[in-house]
DNA sequence: TTGAAAGCGCTAACAT
DNA sequence: ATGTTAGCGCTTTCAA
């Protein structure tokens, strides 16, 4: 169907205008060495014929790829936050980049072995689940940075958020609205999860609430939100800090339906800031990652282990901020104060 | 760090192995023509000098990528299914998938440009927003698949589903519940939107009931779902169907917190069958797109054009199944029957 | 079964 | 400013 038979080379457009496929390539790359009269028509003639340069062929020649391969999760919403922040740092850079997809089908190391053959200079992980061991041995071969997970080998750089930083904000902000009784409803084994229960434990004793601290098993989904509301309920809090946005608007959805009101009865924290968190009616009080400043230091670093210039420290931490929306509000006065 | 000086080349191996680059290039593709001895032996000196094939040269000296190009947003949810069955349909049939996502910051031609530079062989386009006159464009250069949007010319396949059938199969589940006031939450000008407005009114027809229709302007959003929610307190029927889930979970909100339980007073019928109505306490009655045959037709008819095979019809249509959980159920009895 | 040699489309030295 | 030449890592005849 009018589907050209071939696609035009360098040579094809060196022979039309009438010059060689060396001049043609200046003109192609932009390189200096080129007159503009020679560069308007041969860009012409390229134009004309349909001419794409093939970056395989290019590499190849050039053994450079700047190509940055990009292992994400095709069903987290938060990874689509990263990637987009990752297209912007690494076009800025002079970078490309290589996404493989990790699905319910296709693991991390399948999606590794792709990026390898492609020839990326670098490999950027958005919250791998591989074994230390195995990360250990792919830094072993190319530059490796971490996003959003901790990697005790020395050869991986990593990208994270404060997670504990992230609880503190959130209760302070409950005790400075009047709160004591605060729960956590937690990740389980979900990566940050640990950090998190942390700094809630931190913060309580910081607070002299020690003795009020209250840990529910939580998780990452509705689903297990909607677990902890019920859990709560026999004696709710009077706030509660949740593992993540998904896990607490679970818990909203539960809690309300059984009669309490939010925040009026129970103030609700989430994590992430996610779009679900910014809903006009779900307007929920949450600890936002900045993850245009994980992006663009993940890209950085990457693009410095490539160039071999010395990058310190191997673990960069982004300190996160607590938005509050309309789900944190002042403790209810009656009782031991909140 | 350790880091490889030169990553080995095929010609390496062959030097190791003590044989040429011919026979080993030979033991790599798993082609006929070796012994099974030298085969294992070549394995082996690959396997501990570390070597992995180039794609780029492999593909540049054999004048095929066996790349599929995939252009999705990065995020949609339910694209993120697409993938998932992008990449099994793919792997089974020999083909490579590269995915090129489209950001806020990184638009749909941005995305198709890269995909065109890697020599991809067809294109596939998850749900395109560009004009009919551009993806024609593209069309008359590689084969091009598009999934979940109609185009009317003549050289782009296309691969939908039947959406007005989706919603025929609720309105039919919520008449057969005996209900008769159902009332359609649109989504606008959302891609599928006219045509499951058309759906239902074909439906509400069919059943005798055009007189009860009522269209109700919503849209993709749980906030559109919302607002739609607060639309109908005024005067509720006894069931809607909603243009997806997102927008019925945002109106399940607003009519429960209103008062009406679910499905006592209020049917909802949702659209997607996207995780979220999968959550046992949202447990949603929604319309499922088959992802698996979409994803299955689409990368099949991508390899029937790049091999050059006839293939008809030009649009592929896959059948939406309803899914009856927990948010339908039977009419109250009273008034004029629902 | 194995090897020698040509060349995919491009870039980079080096010439002119 | 422009052309010539060599070769990136691989596959593919073709010959042995």
């Amino acid at each position: 169907m009018g589907r050209a038979e071939r696609r035009p080379t360098l040579a094809d457009v060196a022979a039309a205008a009438g010059v060689s496929t060396a001049l043609v390539s200046i003109v192609m790359r932009e390189a200096p060495g080129a007159s503009a009269e020679t560069r308007s028509r041969v860009l012409a003639v390229a134009q004309t014929l349909g001419y794409h340069p093939d970056s395989r062929a290019r590499l190849l020649r050039s053994g450079r790829s700047r190509l940055l391969g990009v292992v994400f999760g095709v069903q987290h919403a938060f990874h689509g936050d990263l990637v987009t922040g990752l297209y912007t740092a690494a076009e800025q850079i002079g970078y490309e980049l290589t996404l493989s997809a990790v699905t319910p089908q296709r693991d991390e190391s399948r999606a590794v072995a792709g990026l390898l053959q492609d020839r990326c200079e670098a490999l950027i992980l958005l919250g791998p689940q591989s074994p230390e061991r195995e990360l250990a041995a792919l830094a072993g071969r190319l530059p490796v940075v971490v996003l959003s997970r901790g990697v005790r080998d020395s050869a991986v750089d990593v990208v994270r958020n404060a997670e504990a930083e992230g609880v503190h904000q959130a209760v302070d902000h409950l005790v400075a609205l009047g709160h004591h009784r605060i729960a956590h409803v937690d990740g389980g084994r979900a990566p940050g999860a640990a950090e998190r229960r942390r700094g809630y434990r931190e913060a309580m004793r910081r607070h002299g609430l020690a003795e009020t601290a209250r840990i529910v098993p939580g998780g990452l989904t509705e689903e297990d939100g909607a677990a902890a509301g019920r859990a709560l309920l026999s004696d709710p809090p009077s706030a509660v800090c949740v593992f993540n946005d998904r896990c607490a608007t679970g818990l909203l959805d539960v809690v309300r339906r059984a009669g309490l009101t939010v925040p009026g009865d129970l103030s609700v924290v989430g994590y992430d800031d996610s779009r679900l968190a910014r809903l006009a009616h779900v307007d929920l009080t949450t600890v936002a990652q900045d993850a245009a400043a994980m992006t663009s230091l993940a890209v950085a670093r990457a693009a410095d282990r490539i160039a071999g210039t010395p990058a310190r420290p191997r673990e960069l931490i982004v300190h996160p901020r607590l938005v509050v929306r309309g789900t944190t509000g002042p403790a209810p006065p009656f009782g031991c104060g909140g």
